[in-house]
DNA sequence: TCCAACACCCTACTCCGGTAGGGTTCCCTG
DNA sequence: CAGGGAACCCTACCGGAGTAGGGTGTTGGA
């Protein structure tokens, strides 16, 4: 037998999960929602023989325990909706979490009332994950710190050829894409290297990681 | 006169938003705290006369809307204490929030009873940073996807070879650090490139960005 | 008016990255 | 035992990356 009306969220920001499971209680209809932060946790708050009807799991807990949590609660639980949730807007992570056995995914900057909707999706046996053209289609923030040509004491120019070598592009295809000669795009290198102290491009993708240009 | 017990909260994830809210009420002594998810609703709640005694800001709101929010307030509100929170471990963070002049910084993933300290400590006028050893000495979680070698395809001596390429590594270094023959390196990047589909080692870094090795 | 900074172009050179095509050893599996 | 694959090494070669050292034209401030 199960029990409908209960359910598990695993987060490791506890205020996080707290605010899940009074959501829950509040607008779902549960009667019961346990928050956790950590794995040791859950397991401890899971009762196989009455298993909660929804576990929301956070898909960015430590050390990435949240796949093989995923995997083993299908297992050990296959009666419970695993609903995944992220903070991140890597599509990586919706494929790799349907992988894992989640019957739903949803960011965590959705409203309350897409929220409630997976839950009932989820609750119904559907499941709830972005589909191909929604999901392409959709905007999401660029999290990556955002830094100007002129705060890495560039040039505007620089800063245009240093774009373009952030995203990989040999100095051949950057001069294409800038109407120059390949010659004056290594002169823009050079003095992107020399102004950030870098031995090559390389060294500046790789310093640079995490952040985006302008 | 200022009010010293009601809180305005903004965070895009409107369910953590509440939490802390919550929190606050219900531990930290609070007779208001407002949770609110977007830039406009957090000043159309914000009353400059009866200023709040706490603002908590996120740190990623959409289009980096955080620090603007946090320097216009510091001058509207001088006396409203700031704390900025993240989810995330980047340490840039910390120095752009106090830049921006927040008074406070801490990660999500942080326990309630050290929230409710740091809120404490701000109300008093205390500053609240993760000072420069207890910053560095601080284990981060890293929150770049996981990728074993394995599940891309490659060889274990490939998988340490590509690690050190992701690192920026010089063929030359990789050689060294794995007391090999350059050339022998040469075949592993090689080997890598064909099985990755790339054409050289910087389409490699630029694809492979956010994810860690193993 | 002159000079500095920027953007642009050139040739010529060195060094590193990557490929091609040879080879040896070890280990595992049919 | 034969075969294959992985790891290791070599020489030789090509092309891109980056430097050195020349040059032109424009702009804006001392």
């Amino acid at each position: 037998m199960i029990n409908r009306t209960s359910a598990l969220v695993i987060d490791d920001h506890p205020l996080s999960a707290s605010g899940i499971a009074e959501f829950l209680l509040s607008h779902c209809g549960f009667a019961a929602a346990r928050p956790v932060s950590d794995v040791a946790e859950f397991w401890a708050a899971l009762d196989p023989v009455n298993p909660p009807s929804l576990a929301v799991v956070d898909f960015w807990l430590p050390d990435g325990a949240s796949l093989g949590l995923l995997a083993e609660l299908k297992q050990r639980c296959p009666t419970t909706r695993l609903l995944a949730i992220s903070a991140d807007d890597d599509a990586a992570v919706l494929d790799k979490v349907r992988l894992a056995g989640a019957d739903g995914f949803l960011h965590k900057q959705e409203s309350p009332e897409v929220f409630g909707r997976a839950v009932a999706a989820l609750l119904q046996g559907d499941s709830w994950f972005y589909g191909g053209v929604k999901f392409a289609g959709r905007e999401f923030p660029n999290k990556e710190l955002p830094v100007t040509a002129a705060e890495l004491g560039l040039t505007a120019r620089q800063g245009q050829v240093l774009a373009m070598m952030l995203k990989g592009l040999p100095n051949k295809r950057i001069a294409l894409n800038l109407s120059l000669s390949e010659q004056t795009v290594k002169e823009h290198v050079s003095g992107i290297l020399e102004r950030l102290g870098a031995r090559n491009r390389i060294e500046v993708i790789t310093r640079l990681r995490g952040r985006r240009l302008e």
